[in-house]
RNA sequence: GCGGGCAUAGUGUAGUCUGGUUAUCACAUAGGCUUGCCAAGCCUAUAACCCGGGUUCAAAUCCCGGUGCCCGCACCA
């Protein structure tokens, strides 16, 4: 489906809509309406049960969504991002003033108003770097960060966090004190982070507010030990730098044990993108011809990146694959950041006597661009049928309830859904319309169960109390006992959760 | 940010060029009939010209501005 259609189905069904509708939305912001939540809410579960579910030794967290300004110096964010861009009118390239003046300027243009900065362009015939022209313009403030005047007299500064990361590396001496003074310790943080993007486009795939997932788990880096055999024989579709210099789009399978032995890549390393692919393919149930392991060259990725693989997805509404989420390897770079910045020391020291400053493996996933790609990989139309395949477990409502004839069936099939919602099931009743119309309306909804009460439930004799549960892929219907529902549904809709190392 | 295109019920659309009765049709939604297990049928109802200004006797239609969306470029620490 079309980017533009899916997301008038989306619509339409109540998953998500524009913020701000009404006054002619506001660019990057998305709501999530009740399907939509749910459907999060799941994957949020989802991705906790199986990244947490990693060690004992990982935790969820829950920190602030405002930054100090310190905390962003420290970081980058604030050094990066608040340098004036200019553009070239000619070839519409843009840069960061501190490029352009750099001849002239080396000591960078911190300090200078944009006045400023136009004035030393014009006194010294600045050109564009890139065509030659000297058609610049003047320079405009650049910050991906939303500010925040912070405090009583707003002259504190504070920002909206850009990323979650921050706050876990944040809540690391913390966290070793909470824990048991062992590595590795995971944090995980699933939570807003806000962007002032230039360009939001693609739905949820740019948006000035969005929901990261983020497990950053803090190693000892000379000691990282993970149960590799396990995961040695698993094939993972890879696309590496050496393959895409030559042009190739598309992954070779290649095995975790041989992207260790000949790939130069670390076991700690690979170990995670196996289970991260597992996550992908074993819980959210993308086709593995459609996901790739996406490896960032050393331009493409962030300088304190010392590997990195983004998971992508080849999302038909968006035309290729798109970055879904990602496994970096960061070193030290964040704790030796924070330390500095808070003249704190950030190493830890271990049973064994020894100091370390702990490196961090960083899994990233991005919740909204999942859901929207849930959405495109899983969602379609078969004939006259509209059908979202949703995994089970991650079905905004597993099950809908309906009596075959309202008047006659209405009563017991109400009660019988009082009684699933009240172990914790969200179920939804229907009597609308015919039977073939309700069905439709949850395949479309991703429902896998439905329970039709009818005329057997109600007479007396072998069928008494049972009723026909329809399953939504295969729309096979089989007579089940009501007393054995709660059960066989709650088996089916268990989160997927990996052998713990 | 730049260039181009687009904007009519919940969704998809006709009408716009060439201004002129009550804005077309389908699907969806709600109610009714239908003893019916996969979007059947019939009846009824709800429901739209993105926002603001201008031209005109008269604007969905022409003009200007804004907003949003799509495509390409740039950006994406």
């Amino acid at each position: 489906m079309k980017s533009d259609e899916l997301f008038a189905l989306l619509r339409r069904r109540g998953v998500l809509w524009p913020t701000a509708e009404i006054y002619g939305g506001a660019q990057g912001l998305y709501d999530y309406g009740p399907l939509g939540a749910a459907l999060k809410r799941q994957i949020e579960e989802a991705w906790t049960a199986w990244f947490v579910g990693l060690s004992h030794d990982y935790y969820r967290l829950d920190p602030a969504e405002i930054l100090p300004e310190a905390v962003v110096r420290a970081s980058g964010h604030l050094e990066n991002f608040t340098d004036p861009e200019v553009s070239c009118e000619n070839c519409h390239t843009a840069f960061r003033a501190e490029t352009v003046l750099e001849k002239v300027r080396p000591e960078g243009v911190d300090g200078l108003s944009p006045a400023q900065i136009a004035e030393v362009v014009h006194a010294n015939h600045l050109r564009c770097p890139s065509c030659g022209s000297t058609a610049l313009s003047v320079p405009r403030p650049f910050n991906l960060m939303f500010g925040l005047d912070f405090g009583v007299t707003g002259k504190e500064r504070a920002y909206l966090r850009p990323e979650t990361a921050q706050s876990s590396y944040l809540a690391f001496p913390r966290m070793w004190d909470v824990g048991r003074h062992a590595l590795p310790l995971g944090i995980a943080v699933i939570g807003k982070a806000y962007r002032n993007e230039i360009a939001p486009r693609q739905v949820l795939f740019r948006m000035r507010s969005f929901t990261q997932a983020e497990l950053q788990i803090f190693f000892d880096p000379d000691h990282f030990v993970v149960p590799f055999d396990r995961v040695a024989a698993e094939a993972l579709p890879v696309l590496r730098v050496p393959r895409r210099e030559k042009g190739e789009e598309t992954p070779e399978w290649v095995r975790a044990g041989d992207l260790v032995a000949t790939g130069n890549l670390p076991e700690f390393y690979v170990y995670h993108l196996v289970h991260t692919y597992r996550f992908y393919r074993e819980v959210l149930g993308y086709p593995a011809d459609r996901i790739r392991l996406f490896e960032k060259s050393d331009q493409e990725r962030a300088f304190y990146n010392r590997i990195q693989f983004d998971f992508e997805v080849r999302l038909d509404s968006l035309g290729g694959y798109k970055e879904l989420g990602a496994v970096h390897y960061r070193g030290d770079y964040d704790l030796s950041r924070h330390g500095e910045g808070s003249g704190k020391d950030l190493s830890v020291t271990l049973t064994d006597g020894r100091s370390v400053r702990p490196h961090v493996l960083e899994l990233t996933f991005g919740i909204d661009r999942n859901l929207w790609a849930l959405a495109d990989t899983h969602l379609g139309t078969e004939g006259e049928r509209t059908v979202w395949r949703l995994p089970a477990c991650l079905a905004p409502v597993p099950v809908g309830i309906f009596p075959l004839i309202p008047k006659a069936h209405s009563a017991y099939a109400l009660r019988l859904a009082d009684e699933l919602a009240a172990t914790g099931l969200a179920v939804r009743y229907d009597d609308a319309g015919t039977i073939g119309k309700r069905y439709a309306r949850m395949d479309e909804a991703g429902t896998p169960f439905c329970v039709t009460v009818d005329a057997e439930t109600l007479a007396d004799g072998p069928s008494r109390d049972t009723v026909t549960l329809r399953e939504r892929d295969t729309k096979a219907q089989t007579r089940v006992a009501v007393r054995d529902l709660p059960a066989r549904l709650a088996d089916a809709l268990r989160l997927p959760r990996p052998p713990r190392a």
